[in-house]
Order: structure tokens, then C-alpha cells, then sequence
DNA sequence: GATATAATTCACCGATCGGTGACTTAAGCA
DNA sequence: TGCTTAAGTCACCGATCGGTGAATTATATC
């Protein structure tokens, strides 16, 4: 009587060779298809049925597999955050010559890394919607990647004094989140385009110019 | 057959006295129910038997005083803009010495109505969540609001030259709400704590920090 | 007081939900 | 080849969902 592996095996052949019947690869393969779920119908139509219907197996497997949605849930939010630490890792760390500048890459690159993954924009917007044990683990482990991401890319640079850097960080953070999830649900906010590479990038330079200014010296 | 009124009548007696069958008391007492259980249970608990069950009246008078439940979040909608116009409108109007004071200001009350109101918060979340004809509806409807307030209040101070406003603008607003949104969810946003008083005037001061360095002369 | 009308409730529909027990079938091993 | 085990499927459960037609009851009018 093991526990139901929240984490399928790495060793996995992909879905076109191999064995029929494969523990492992089809786990795989639920995890997948909860993703698209969740990306296609939000947080709100994550439901065993729709996963396995999306699977193209039997939605017995899911709570075979994981313990049922929950556990499903929190795989797919543990992938998802993995997902983030990898994107984030691959930022092109830039050796930046002040604080300012190092929260002015780091807005930039929180921005890329957003919009190139639309899971993770779903997982926030569940998070903000309702809360509960899972939505709590999702904002847990998103927060622990980042602030790891942030320490790593500090180095010895230090806010200027005067400045609550916590607050200011979470503020600029907050700012970034929010016209990234408003951009993937409507195209705008507040009067403001998001759909062509220049309205993102119009956004961008406004992000770098607010962190600059919050700490010029 | 006329089409089914979506603002119910404005007199109305309290639900204690009166005639026991008054249409219009009925339907705002309808529609406050669905106030209380969106923000008791989110939009994804928001439904017609949830509704009647906290309305104390049967599902059916949803449907004929509303036109069913696409009608009655449709009211509901309205009726939080007319709120948050409500407000914005009761806010202290300062007259502020310059363009930077009269953000910041802006950012203040609107900070204060954001709390005030967590059928307003709920809104925004479905909005961030899903997006349909309703919750564009929604969107639309609370920047009509944004916008005449803003309008009415800015006088004829002007941004400094050098500076996206429009753009500036959404992004305070964005961490506004995103940092809102989640000290309702979660408690905190980015490690920052949002629970006492004390965690919201340190929030506070920051945005005002950060919208008077965006728009220094 | 009888009657017409509007307000409200009741009973039901099909569909879908999350969840479970029993069954079938392929894979690994002797 | 036969057997065991695990992977996968099937059929069903009760509950709840959004939605509708018909009956019921209070209210206003005559």
C-alpha cells in the first residue's frame, strides 16, 4: 500500500512507442492534459471529467494516480512551479550596476517569463479567486522559487536607504502580475492595450522607468 | 410581455413589513443575495439554486425578474459600479497642488474604496479569471466609472513632460489592485504582509511614494 | 364576496458532477 | 505456455447543476 506518487517517474516514453500500458507515461499524460485544462477552461472547469475526457483515458486512473483532483491539482501546481524556476534560471543574468537597475531586469524578465507561460497566470488567478489549502501551496511555492531567483541574482547590491524595498518590490511585483493576468483575459487595463509586441513592450519600459525612479539615488 | 426590468423598482418596502408579494422587494432582495453569495463564495460558486437558497425564495423568480442568471450577475454588475461610483464620489476631494499629489491621492481612495467593498474585489477576480461577455461587461463598466472620476477630479493639473501617463497610470493602479486582491485572498502579497491597519498604511505610503518619484518635476 | 391577475411555489427534466467497485486485458516472469 | 500482477475500462451511484411547465396563493379590482 504505497502512497499515490504525487510526482510520476522521470523514465517515460513519450506517447507514440513503447508499451501500451505504461504507469508512468500515462501519468504523464493526465498531468498534461489537467494543464491544457487549465489553461483553456481555468481554474473553474478542472474537474476529473474534463481531465480525463482531455486525457483520453479513464478519470479512474486520476485518483489512481494522484489521489483524485486534489492531488492532481498539486502536481500540476508543483509542475508549474518547477516550470517557473527553470524559466527564471534561464534569464540572462546581466551583472547590473545598481539596485535600481537590478529590480528594473528582474521586473522585465518576471514580465517575459508571465507571459510565456499561461499556467502560471491561470494558477495566480486561481489564487486570487478563492482560498483554500491548495491555492495556498500554489502562492507557497511560486513565492519560495522567486525570492531563491531574487537572492541568486542580488549578489551584494543593496536598496538605497529611505526606501522600504520590501514593499516598493512587492508593489512593482503586484503591478507586473496584475497587467499580465488583465492582458491575458481581456487584451487591456485601465484604458491600456495589451496585445501587440509593442504594447508589451510600451508596458516594459514604463515598469524599468518606475522601478528607476523608486530608486534613484 | 415586457422584457424582464434587470433594476428592480426603486421603492420597495424592507423585507419586514409591507405586503407579503411585492415584486420589486423580492428581486433587491434577490439581487442582494447574490451580492452575498458571490463574495461568501466566489463567482464560481454563483449560481441559481445557491442564489434562491440565500434568497429564501424559489429559483423561478430568478429567471422571471431577471431573465435567468447571465441577467442577474448582469444586475449585480451594476449594481457594484453604481457603488463604486457612489464611492469615489463621497472621497475628499483635496485639490491638490500637483499632478503627482493628485495620483497619489487617487491611489489613496482608491486603495480605501477597494477595501470597503469585497463584492467589488470579487468582480475584479472573476474578471481576472474568465473572460466572457459578462465580466467584459463588468470591466467596461467599473472604467466608465474610473475614468469620469478621474476626469472630474484632475482639474486642469497635467502630467510632466517625459512621462507616460496612461501607462504610468495602469501600472500604480495594477499593483493597487493586485495587492488588494490578494491581502483579501491570502493575507499577503510577495511576502509583505496585509492583515492590520498597520500593513496597510505601510502599503499605502509606498504607492504613494512610488507615484509621487514617477511624476517628480 | 366573487373574480382576474400577478407573485410565488412545486415538481420535475436531462445533464453533469465527483467518486467507487467490479471487471477486462496487457505485461512480466516462471 | 501458463500464471500473476498491474494497467486500464466499464457501469454505476447519489448529488447537484441550470432550466421549465404547471399548480397554488395572495392581492387588487369590481
Amino acid at each position: 500500500m504505497s502512497a499515490p506518487p504525487h510526482v510520476p517517474d522521470a523514465k517515460a516514453s513519450p506517447p507514440g512507442e513503447g508499451k501500451l500500458r505504461d504507469r508512468s507515461r500515462t501519468a504523464l499524460t493526465i498531468l498534461a492534459a489537467a494543464r491544457t485544462v487549465l489553461v483553456e477552461e481555468g481554474f473553474a472547469g478542472l474537474g476529473v471529467n474534463a481531465v480525463a475526457r482531455s486525457a483520453g483515458c479513464d478519470k479512474q486512473l486520476i485518483y489512481r494516480y494522484f489521489g483524485g483532483l486534489g492531488g492532481l491539482a498539486e502536481a500540476l501546481g508543483d509542475e508549474v512551479a518547477r516550470d517557473l524556476a527553470r524559466a527564471l534560471a534561464d534569464t540572462a543574468a546581466t551583472l547590473p550596476a545598481s539596485y535600481a537597475e537590478l529590480v528594473a531586469d528582474l521586473l522585465d524578465a518576471l514580465i517575459e517569463v508571465l507571459l510565456g507561460d499561461p499556467a502560471l497566470t491561470r494558477l495566480i488567478a486561481w489564487e486570487l479567486a478563492e482560498s483554500n489549502h491548495l491555492t495556498r501551496a500554489f502562492a507557497e511555492a511560486r513565492g519560495r522559487v522567486l525570492s531563491a531567483w531574487i537572492a541568486r541574482l542580488r549578489g551584494d547590491l543593496a536598496p538605497p536607504p529611505g526606501v522600504d524595498a520590501g514593499a516598493a518590490n512587492a508593489v512593482l511585483i503586484g503591478a507586473v502580475q496584475q497587467i499580465v493576468l488583465s492582458g491575458a483575459a481581456s487584451g487591456a487595463f485601465a484604458g491600456l492595450p495589451l496585445q501587440s509586441p509593442a504594447d508589451w513592450l510600451r508596458l516594459k519600459s514604463t515598469i524599468r522607468a518606475l522601478a528607476l525612479a523608486t530608486y534613484r539615488e
